[in-house]
DNA sequence: TTCGATTCTTAGGTAGTATCTTTGTTGGAA
DNA sequence: TTCCAACAAAGATACTACCTAAGAATCGAA
């Protein structure tokens, strides 16, 4: 890092100095650039970010309860292994997203998904709301619809909207809890344009039987069907 | 001045001053004793654990990371709808866990484990070391004798180094990052005495058969073998 | 009644200092 | 030469005091 220079002299303007400072540490360990044992101490850092003690110091604390360092007295703040990260932190996810080598994570996000939402497809089968199912029935109708009409923006949108609600009405606060990450993980896929557009009919088709099962409550119909869209992505990955 | 009533005056024994106060405010709002919408001030909060401003500025940094709480100028600090939580934060699955009702958090880990953990199989007996597969064909042989033999301590112990490990060897290191949920929703289980012991030999046959299937390198029968072991937890669960 | 300016509360941020713990070093004894 | 103890230094932990700025509430004028 170039010192003091490389960060500008805080202007007040990009949420704050705190987060400015927080945010550049945060993506230099997550992408190795700092790498594990490192070892930083306070003064440094206060020196290159032109930031009081204080603010350096509550910063470190973010980031140890992240577990990306441990900070020790005498001896430091050091880097630690990735393998002791709290790798669910959305913020650590965009920062890892954010690095020279997003396809690690977006690799990972990819196999969870595959994991978890099709019991979360199951569960929402189980215990959505009226409401929750009508708009999962309205979202994959309009799925067809932008997939066919070939408008890869409103079908991202969509299809994020589409993931998160059954998530969310899984009823389970820990599938509900990685929503923000399928949103990234989708919205980056299409950025990145490892998406092969049009999308492929059996996706669509597949998204539809998805969400009737839910409508008409049945886990097993909508644990399958969610297994068939996801294998779709997996297919996808795999040729990038 | 030295501490109100309410929490004990400070004694900087237990991991410091500031660790006490986080654990005592993260357990307050994980448990709901503190409503979503309640608002804290630092003034009273640096009354009532008797600490300076800089301490509980800087733990109310680290609720704020995991968006237990939400801090802004002129209100105070506002605790944050359990919605917004940082579910996969270990620190507060154990806050949780320690809460009056620690079914619920239980039960969402089970069900995680139901859709991650044969997922995670399958990468591992794609992607295992060797030497991580013969560890694991050496803990499943444990596991029978644990079993059989009735020794809920030793099964205990072998079982969490079981599922570890394979999470450990599916090579993602999101699916890594769960091994210590994993490890609590397990000791919890036998701890509450939800375990109906002796193991079923079901169980113990599902997980020779994955370990079998991960050993041979094939994933589908990892993946299956690990959804029955999987099925019986939940049929446990089901019961309690 | 509504809109805008004022005020006031409370977090955000800075500065300086004291304390305590770990570690590396040095010196003396076996 | 080796080993242990005392000591010095480094650096995180914690506290005090003070200033800044931003929302919210209030009050006044149109």
């Amino acid at each position: 890092m170039a010192g003091a220079a490389a960060h500008e002299p805080m202007a007040t303007g990009d949420g704050g100095p705190h987060r400015r400072m927080l945010d550049a540490v945060g993506e230099d360990i997550a992408s190795g650039r700092l790498e594990p044992g490192t070892r930083l101490t306070l003064e440094e850092l206060q020196n290159e970010f032109g930031v009081s003690r204080t603010v350096a110091r509550d910063t470190m604390r973010v980031l140890e309860t992240m577990n990306l360092v441990s900070s020790k007295r005498r001896v430091g703040i050091v880097v630690q292994d990735p393998s002791l990260w709290n790798v669910y932190d959305p913020q650590l996810v965009r920062w890892r997203l954010a690095s020279p080598r997003p396809e690690d994570q977006y690799a990972s996000l990819t196999e969870l998904r595959i994991g978890v939402e099709p019991v979360a497809g199951a569960c929402a089968a189980q215990r959505a709301t009226g409401a929750q199912r009508a708009e999962l029935a309205g979202l994959a109708a309009r799925l067809r619809a932008f997939g066919e009409a070939g408008d890869l923006e409103s079908f991202l949108e969509a299809d994020i909207a589409f993931h998160r609600l059954i998530l969310r009405s899984s009823g389970n606060e820990m599938f509900a809890g990685l929503d923000g990450m399928v949103a990234v993980a989708l919205t980056s896929r299409t950025r990145q344009g490892l998406m092969p557009f049009h999308p492929r009919s059996e996706a669509l088709d597949a998204h539809e039987r998805a969400a009737a099962a839910i409508v008409r409550g049945d886990p097993q119909g909508a644990e399958d069907a969610l297994r068939d869209v996801l294998h779709e992505v997996r297919a996808a990955l795999r040729l990038a």
